[in-house]
DNA sequence: TTATAAATTTAAGTAAGCTTAAAATAATTA
DNA sequence: TAATTATTTTAAGCTTACTTAAATTTATAA
C-alpha cells in the first residue's frame, strides 16, 4: 500500500487509541497536512478497499484489514526507532522523524531481521509498545499518567509519549527518561500542577507534561528516594 | 524529490558509467519495468527540472543537477548497504533488495549519521564504490574483470558487480567474495572461459561470470597461492 | 429557537506516473 | 536502395493524491 494510505490508517488508529480524541477528517487532516477535502476523498476511497468504514458526518473507522495494517506500519516504525535508538544513538526525537519515513518502504523481510536482531522487543525507547508480528499488541499495562499519580508515591517512568522535539528535549533536559525513578511531591489538582523529585531536582510540571510521562508503581521502594 | 525520479536518474547514470549501454528511453524503460512510452515522458518532464537533456531520438543525458542527484541516491544505497551487510548479517544480494527501497526515504541527517557510523566507507560490501557527500567518487581504481586478466597470475577480488541474486547466490557457493585471492590458470580466448583457482579449487567461468568479477594486480604474490 | 459559525462534503481541477494504441522516425535486412 | 522491423514519440486516458471553491450539514451561541 502506498505512504499515504499507511499514514491515513495510522492516525486514525493513534486518535481511535486516545479515547476521546475524535476521528473526523478534520482531525486526520490536521495531522497529516491536508486538507479536509482530501482526508474525506481519501476515507471514501479506503472505504472502497475495505480499510475504513465510513459514514458522511460521522468519526472514521477503521476495518479488520485497516486495523491490522496500522499495527503493521507502527510495529516497523517502532522497531526502527529501537535500532537507531541502539544502534546510531540518535535521540528520542531523531529516530521518531526518521522512522517516520523508514516505516514506509521496509520489507517484511527486514522488519522480522531487524526484530530477532534487537531481540524482539516489545517496547521501543519511547516506552511505547511494539505489536508483534501478529499485531498483537501488549495494552493495559498497569500503567498511568504523572496527573493521576498520588503525592507521595515513588513512581518508575514506563512512557514518554509524544512527538514533537521540544518535548524529549525538556525531558532530556530534565533527566526525564523511560526507566528512571521519582517521586510525586504534591499535586496541585486545581492548577494541573504537579510537582515532582528526580535526582534530587524539583520540577513544577503542567499538564501538557503531565498527561504525556506514564509511570508505574514502584511498591518496595514508596519511601526511599 | 520523488521515487520514479531518483531511480530514473540512477539507471541513467549507471548506464552512462558502462560505456556502452545506451541511455535511450528503452534501455531505461526495461531496466525500470516502464514502458517506453512513460520512459519518454519522463525524460521530457524531467528535462523541464533541468535534471535530464532531452532531444527526440538522442541518447538521454543527465545534466550536472541530474548527475548530483544520481549520486546522492547511489550514496545512500551503498551506505545502506554496507550497513546491511555489517550489522544485520544480510546476504549480498538481500542488501541490494533492500536498499533499493531504503534508498529513496533517507534523510541527509540519517545518511551522514550511517557514514559516521560505519567509519565513512569508500566502498560498500560489493566493491562498489561509494561517492562522498559532496558526490565526488573513487573512479579509476586500476582493477580489471578477469576477462581481461592473464593467465599465470594471482589477483585480489576487488568488486562483485551485478544485482540479481543467482549471481551472488553462486558467489557465495564458490568461495568467491571481495577480498580473496585467486589465480587466472588459463584464458581461453575464443570461447571467453576462464580457469580460475580459489581455494585450490578449479573454477571454469564463462563471460557473464568473469565481466562482473573485477580484480586487481596482486605483485607480490604471483607465484604463490 | 434561530442565527451564526464551523466542519464536512461535493465538485471541479491539477500534477505525477503510469497505461494502450497509433503515428513517426530510425535501424536493420533483403 | 528499398522494404521490413524495431524503436521512439505522440495522443488519449487512467489512478492516486492532492488542491480550491462552493454547497451542505452540523455544532454553537445569541
Ligand atoms: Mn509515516
Ligand atoms: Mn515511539
Ligand atoms: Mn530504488
Ligand atoms: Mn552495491
Amino acid at each position: 500500500m502506498s505512504i499515504a494510505t499507511e499514514n491515513f490508517v495510522k492516525v486514525i488508529y493513534q486518535f481511535d487509541q486516545n479515547q476521546g480524541l475524535d476521528t473526523k477528517p478534520g482531525t486526520i487532516a490536521k495531522a497529516l497536512g491536508i486538507t479536509n477535502a482530501a482526508a474525506t476523498d481519501m476515507a471514501k476511497k479506503l472505504a472502497l478497499k475495505e480499510l475504513v468504514k465510513f459514514q458522511k458526518y460521522q468519526p472514521l473507522q477503521l476495518t479488520e484489514n485497516g486495523r491490522k495494517m496500522a499495527l503493521s506500519v507502527i510495529r516497523r516504525h517502532r522497531l526502527w526507532e529501537t535500532f537507531l535508538y541502539r544502534t546510531l544513538n540518535l535521540s528520542l526525537h531523531e529516530i521518531h522523524r526518521e522512522a517516520e519515513l523508514l516505516e514506509h518502504l521496509t520489507s517484511d523481510f527486514l522488519t522480522e531481521r531487524l526484530s530477532v536482531f534487537l531481540g524482539s522487543p516489545d517496547v521501543d525507547p519511547h516506552g511505547d509498545p511494539i505489536p508483534d508480528i501478529n499485531g498483537r499488541i501488549n495494552s493495559d499495562t498497569g500503567q498511568f499518567t504523572l496527573l493521576s499519580a498520588k503525592a507521595g508515591s515513588v513512581y518508575k517512568i514506563v512512557r514518554l509519549s509524544g512527538s514533537d522535539s521540544e518535548f524529549f528535549e525538556f525531558c532530556e533536559e530534565n533527566d526525564i527518561a523511560v526507566g528512571v525513578h521519582l517521586k510525586v511531591e504534591k499535586q496541585y489538582t486545581g492548577n494541573e500542577m504537579t510537582l515532582v523529585v528526580i535526582n534530587d531536582q524539583k520540577l513544577l510540571l503542567n499538564a501538557s507534561l503531565t498527561t504525556r510521562i506514564f509511570v508505574e508503581q514502584v511498591p518496595n521502594l514508596k519511601t526511599e528516594l
